[in-house]
DNA sequence: GGCAAACTTAAGATTGACTTAAAGCTTGTT
DNA sequence: AACAAGCTTTAAGTCAATCTTAAGTTTGCC
């Protein structure tokens, strides 16, 4: 699955250069030549990173990138900017940044910086536990105790984001936002049949509280 | 629990520099001024960051950098280095680092950056706290202690909102108004069957008064 | 002591979750 | 290209937890 970036950038010399070689490097990229809609973008769409401009019309990426973090967005953000000065600097970082990077810049640069970002997220830890259940990130495998399990993709998906935030009380518009992609108000019961799948492929009685419903917010795994 | 910091530099001046400065903002500062003095220590203890220098006698920050992710080790790397051509700056972050600050850079920078290392998910979200109470908004989890407390949709809303305005009287118009929705003159005893589920969930006695009733009024939460 | 307000409890109403089955999609195979 | 198999989504009936109401009890204040 390629990784979707987002560039908001008003040069269309720019943009277009970070387009082209950002795709053949193998990246999906979005480009919004305005802050408002590279804002609006990102309430639509989950991107796997977000390169930003910092002068743009209608709205700064310095304005873009608290708006996201105020969000609850957690996605790398990158700034590309002409603007040099250590406050700058400093300002874009404070915002919730994770990279500055001054133009004129090195492409090769930029890719590795990228990179970077991509590997912290990557790395963090591939191996969930929750009470008998493993869940491998890797090989896309779950066990229970020492027989695997063998969930479909959406299964996976879900609990694997449960098991992420365990201990955390997930509610039902983030984890259709996160596992589903879906970034406007959502009401069927898809999550119902597939927590209830879950819990019945991972054997958990009633009792058990692995996965315990939070009534009116949605679900929290838990262990302890 | 300060975080600890290695730094790894040759150079007397800058070192001293860095642990004097870093000091000042609160962090625990190791210095080796060798690349294989800096190695070891990198076995011995784990630190929450490392600062490395790329020119340095006996081992290179770079080969440093490189056995530290060989060994597994994923704590946060930043170059601070003189060398500063595109090749380099994509080398050393290719070798596994997080950042890459060129010298001459500036402390203010720096620190910036570091930070960014340790901002984590955790952070930057509203937590209210009340005596031994700690709500957390975002998971909608309340804890009495270490212990968490399961509230139910209306009970956290209501208990959020009084910690929320913590210190200030909440009159009962105000509370049914925001927590229910309701704006037009409502007077069941809903309020008070909820703020007695609260208590009792959270285990205040009378006496604790860290939900206080103001008679013809309505509560407030209180610490101190 | 008497009155009004707040506390407590329990029963009924309401809302949301569970479960199941069937329809709609994808994916891989011939 | 058509089919089959399996995955995902929708929908509807059932059931359980939560919310609300109301009535009896306690508390605090004049």
């Amino acid at each position: 699955m390629a990784k979707e970036i987002l560039v908001v950038e008003d040069q269309e010399g720019i943009s277009n250069f970070l387009k082209q070689g950002l795709e053949e490097e193998g990246y999906a990229v979005t480009v919004a030549t305005s802050g408002d809609k590279g804002l609006l973008l990102t309430q639509q769409k989950n991107f796997d990173l977000m390169l930003l401009d910092w002068m743009l019309p209608k709205l700064s990426g310095l304005e873009i990138c608290k708006s996201v973090r105020k969000a609850g967005n957690l996605t790398p953000i990158i700034f590309l900017t002409a603007k040099d000065t250590v406050q700058d600097t400093v300002e874009g970082l404070k915002s919730g940044a994770n990279d500055y990077i001054k133009k004129p810049f090195s492409f090769e640069e930029l890719l590795e910086r990228i990179k970077v970002q991509f590997r912290s997220v990557a790395d963090e830890r591939p191996v969930y536990n929750l009470g008998p259940i493993t869940l491998r990130t890797e090989t896309h495998q779950v066990f229970n105790g020492d027989e695997e399990v063998l969930l479909t993709q959406k299964e996976f998906a879900l609990l694997e984001y449960l098991m992420k935030n365990k201990g955390a009380v997930c509610n039902r518009t983030d984890i259709i936002k996160d596992v589903w992609n879906i970034h406007f108000d959502y009401d069927t019961g898809v999550i119902d049949v597939f927590i209830n799948g879950i819990r019945k492929k991972l054997g958990f009685a009633r009792e058990d509280n692995y996965i315990k419903t939070i009534r009116g917010i949605g679900y929290l795994a838990n262990d302890e």
